[in-house]
RNA sequence: GGAGGGAUGGCCGAGCGGUUUAAGGCGGCGGUCUUGAAAACCGUUGGGCGUUUACGCGCCUCGUAGGUUCGAAUCCUACUCCCUCCGCCA
């Protein structure tokens, strides 16, 4: 979310950057109702004023034991009148607040202008793609053939988007989860955090899912539950509603959980494998820092899940999203995109995102800074750290052998037993 | 699921229809005293909105949302969350 006062002094230049975003939004009957709103604030505060000065003159009489009655019937109707302009002023009031809940984030000065994902630009890659002197399969091959995934059972369990990992598959899943976790909780600085993966409708408002995105979301019948389509809606809404102090900051989480997404819009698109499911497994990064160092923390973060890929030996490209590619709440995002032999492309893994002050400002989440009075919106930034089940193709399609089986990275072994290929079992 | 108890400022805790501007304490901050510190004493103390060049002024905020009243932390209704006991349960 905005600011209010920004929305409102900065039309102009608010208008220019939705239209980089591609958001066509108008924002001239805002402009209008906003403007009402704030008469009406006037109005009802003059009237609340003068009945609160009435009632300590009533009160100072009758502690007199003088006669106030005068005074009580003349203010008789003065509170309905003010109940009624409280309800329009209740009304314009939520009004201007839905209508800032569905403007998008600005882009930062520093992301690409563009249209869509072919005007990201490419950062940086590391490594190279392996060399296979075959022709290398696709990870639902591989899987299928190693029985480790299973397509069928997935789809007679639950549906289409639904897999059943066998064995050394769900072996391999649970490796990396506690890969991941070791890696950035041990050396990268990050606090563990296991959080509901199910949350209100507060919450999902807080990081920006809802009202927009309520088509993406999977929502308990009946109930205010939601199920997280990202351990991001959980793990920044832990400072929900409160101030911390200047001295906490930065503060880095990290969360494992399952994400779950109805994919809706995305029919025709990834329907085999495991690379775009309804639910999956993720270990995801979050941040909260003072504005002056987010952008600095963003590039850390990116860094920091880099280099799962970077110790699993696994090719990929770092790419900045675009002005027409960004997510709703970002203000800048860097995707990590991973080579995959089978598809014979790169394939998103990671979103880092600085989302500055805009789910701050949603979610109520401030800081005091030492020696200064009042509060200032921390930033908040998130990013997948690995997503785990993109992280398992990666793997069958990088570490495919000739003779079909899989080689286990070796940082992975210790969490597998030791064993370091998954085979064909007869 | 059943029965009962509770929710007040950063924390503890009084208030139960009208100078209460939410008492008092703790903590925090500033000061006096002190070589320094402690103690003691004095002062200060949240969040949000509106208005103003500014100093300031006004409004809202006692779990949430309604209601009664000239006036609500206080009375009424509904809801949420927490605690205790019973039942069920990994």
């Amino acid at each position: 979310m905005l600011d209010l006062r920004f929305v409102r002094e900065n039309i102009d230049l608010l208008k220019e950057k939705l239209i980089l975003r591609g958001d066509d939004l108008d924002l001239t009957p805002f402009i209008q109702l906003e403007k009402e709103r704030r008469e009406l604030i006037q109005e009802v505060e003059a009237l609340r004023s003068r009945r609160n000065q009435v009632s300590d003159e009533i009160s100072r009489l009758k502690q007199k034991k003088g006669d106030a009655s005068d005074l009580i019937s003349r203010m008789r109707g003065v509170s309905d009148r003010i109940k009624a302009l409280e309800d329009d002023l209740k009304e314009k009031e939520e009004w201007v607040q839905a209508f800032l809940l569905v403007i998008p984030n600005i882009p930062h000065a520093s992301v690409p202008v563009g249209k869509g994902d072919a005007d990201n630009k490419e950062v940086r890659k590391w490594g190279e793609p392996p060399a296979f002197a075959f022709e290398p399969k696709t990870h639902w091959d591989i899987g299928e053939a190693l029985d480790i995934l299973d397509f069928k059972a997935g789809a007679k369990l639950a549906g289409a988007r639904f897999t059943l990992y066998k064995d050394l598959g769900a072996r391999l899943e649970r490796a990396l989860i506690n890969f991941m976790l070791d890696l950035h909780i041990n050396e990268h600085g990050y606090r563990e955090m296991l959080p509901p993966f199910m949350v209100n409708r507060d919450v999902m408002i807080g990081t920006g899912q809802l009202p927009k995105f309520a088509e993406d979301l999977f929502k308990i019948e009946g109930l205010d539950y939601y199920l997280i389509p990202t351990a991001e809606v959980p793990v920044t809404n832990i400072h929900r509603d409160e101030i911390l102090d200047e001295q906490d900051l930065p503060i880095y989480y990290c969360a494992y959980t399952p994400c779950f997404r109805k994919e809706a819009g995305s029919y025709g698109k990834d329907t085999r494998g495991i690379i775009r499911q309804h639910q999956f497994n993720k270990v995801e990064l979050v941040k909260f820092s003072v504005p002056e160092t987010s952008y600095d923390e963003l590039e850390k973060l990116l860094a920091d899940a880099e280099e799962v890929l970077r110790r699993l030996e696994i090719h990929y490209r770092v790419v900045a999203l675009c002005t027409g590619d960004l997510g709703f709440s970002a203000a800048k995002t860097y995707d990590i995109e991973v080579w995959l032999p089978g598809q014979g492309e790169y394939k998103e893994i990671s979103s880092c995102s600085n989302f500055e002050a805009f789910q701050a400002r949603r979610a109520a989440i401030r800081f005091r800074r030492e020696g200064k009075k009042g509060t200032e919106l921390v930033h908040t930034l998130n990013g997948s750290g690995l997503a785990v089940g993109r992280t398992v193709v990666a793997i069958l399609e990088n570490y495919q052998q000739e003779d079909g089986s899989v080689v286990i990275p070796k940082p992975l072994r210790p969490y597998m037993g030791g064993i370091e290929r998954i085979e064909k079992k007869d």
